[in-house]
DNA sequence: GATCCGTGGAT
DNA sequence: TATCCAAGGAT
């Protein structure tokens, strides 16, 4: 971008570019700051490409902490491209276990298999190379280029968006995408061309502590002398960023199933869209209104069954179960419809346990689960059926599986909850 | 350009 | 508890 098209941007967004003096005194104040007072994280004792890409992409939208243990894993388990490539995809889902937004992983194993196509197994250097490789958009294509080949390319994230807002009283939304390139403008201007990697850091550092987006101590800055919003007084109102929106409540039942061999049903989930690929107790979604009375409090208490399922399926049921029946009246309306959709969908007919068997919520970025469980025992042996992505799983091999944690909370209030009150 | 896509920590 | 947030990218 050239040098006219930067002065367009800072116009049309009311920046004041500073003289050249000034931007020399700025990197000099940084770099000052960071060489004192930078982290010792493990992706700064590397110069290794491989290496600082895959802290790029952990380090998306997760904390510095979090990201630590699971960068020292992933190395060990692939410790370069070629290895990441060639690696199967539940290894590199379960390495990944934990972290969220499991789409980066996967698009970086398609990003290793394009070096490993396109470029000989050797990560690119020319930052428009990098900027086409699956995953790295333009945040992670100035990080790279910057801290692994010092290329001036600049980093814009949300920390260096904040503390620039801060720098220069910008107004833009910097929760609206189209106001990274004002930042990117900024940034360009003034990155320190000898030391592009370590400059982009320092903002992201700064960002992180002093320049914070609650409590920021712009008295302690190394670069107070720099933030008009300071000066001006106006700190509280940068960056201006729109609130997101909340996450959308559903409601879904999860289905904890166990055969004549105590195995689980598992479900691997589709390879696209929430949670892709990895693998749950079925979850389902009745439409619980339509139950006739459902919404009415006052329920005639379920037909006690329990002692058949004791007498059958359930040697160690006792007194809990009978009153699981009282403690959930419905649940005979619900077992209809529960009973359907699973014959249906999973070609089972389940003995259940009347009762609720657990209650999770989790909230993702943009819906919020409710998910109540249910378990029964499959005591036919027709499960020659099952559909594709199902299958019957001992217990002790779940840690070859990668789950989400709406499935580790469900799992964890089978074990301390549910098998402790129903014995089984 | 708006929406989708996780998780855990801080307040 | 509710809310916001944290080194974004794909669609």
């Amino acid at each position: 971008m050239t040098n006219l098209e930067h002065k367009k941007i800072f116009k049309a967004a009311g920046i004041e570019m500073w003289p050249a003096e000034k931007i020399q005194a700025f990197r000099k104040a940084l770099l000052g700051w960071y060489d004192k007072e930078k982290r010792d994280l493990p992706w700064r004792r590397t110069s290794d490409p491989y290496s600082i890409w895959v802290s790029e992409i952990m380090l998306q939208q997760t904390r510095v902490d979090t990201v630590i243990p699971y960068y020292h894993n992933f190395l060990d388990k692939f410790p370069d491209i070629a290895a990441l490539a060639s690696a199967p995809e539940d290894a590199i889902l379960k390495a990944w276990e934990g972290l969220g937004y499991y789409s980066r992983v996967k698009n970086m194993q398609k990003a290793a298999q394009q070096i490993v196509a396109e470029y000989d197994g050797v990560f690119p250097e020319d930052p428009q190379e990098i900027a086409k490789l699956k995953g790295i958009g333009p945040y992670t294509a100035g990080a790279v280029s910057s801290i692994a080949f010092q290329i001036p390319e600049p980093a814009v994230d949300g920390n260096v968006m904040r503390v620039m807002s801060r720098l220069f009283e910008i107004d833009a939304d910097i929760a609206k995408p189209a106001s990274r390139k004002i930042f990117e403008a900024v940034v360009r201007e003034l990155i320190d061309p000898e030391r592009p990697g370590d400059f982009n850091q320092a903002l992201m550092d700064l960002g992180s502590s002093i320049c914070s987006p609650l409590n920021p101590q712009p008295e302690i800055s190394p670069i107070k002398d720099f933030n008009a919003a300071y000066k001006n007084g106006t700190m509280h109102l940068y960056p201006v960023k729109s609130k997101a929106k909340r996450p959308v409540p559903m409601n879904l039942q999860g289905i904890i199933l166990q055969n004549k061999e105590k195995q689980f049903l598992l479900e691997k989930r589709p390879n696209s869209g929430l949670l892709a690929d990895f693998w749950t107790f079925p979850l389902i979604q009745l439409e619980l209104d339509a139950i006739p009375g459902s919404e009415d409090a006052t329920l005639e208490p379920a037909t006690i069954q329990t002692e058949l399922l004791v007498a059958e399926d359930f040697p160690k049921l006792t007194e809990a179960a009978k009153k699981a029946d009282k403690k959930l009246p419905s649940f005979n309306q619900i077992e209809a419809q529960l009973s359907a959709a699973v014959a249906e969908k999973y070609g089972l007919k389940p003995v259940w346990l009347k009762a609720e068997t657990g209650s999770v919520n989790h909230v993702f970025s943009h819906i919020k689960w409710h998910i109540t469980g249910y378990y029964g025992r499959v005591l036919t042996n027709a499960d020659s059926e099952l559909p594709a992505q199902c299958r019957w799983v001992n217990e002790e091999d779940f840690a070859d599986y990668a789950f989400p944690v709406p499935q580790q909370k469900m799992w964890q209030q089978f074990q301390q909850q549910t098998r402790k009150e129903f014995g089984l």
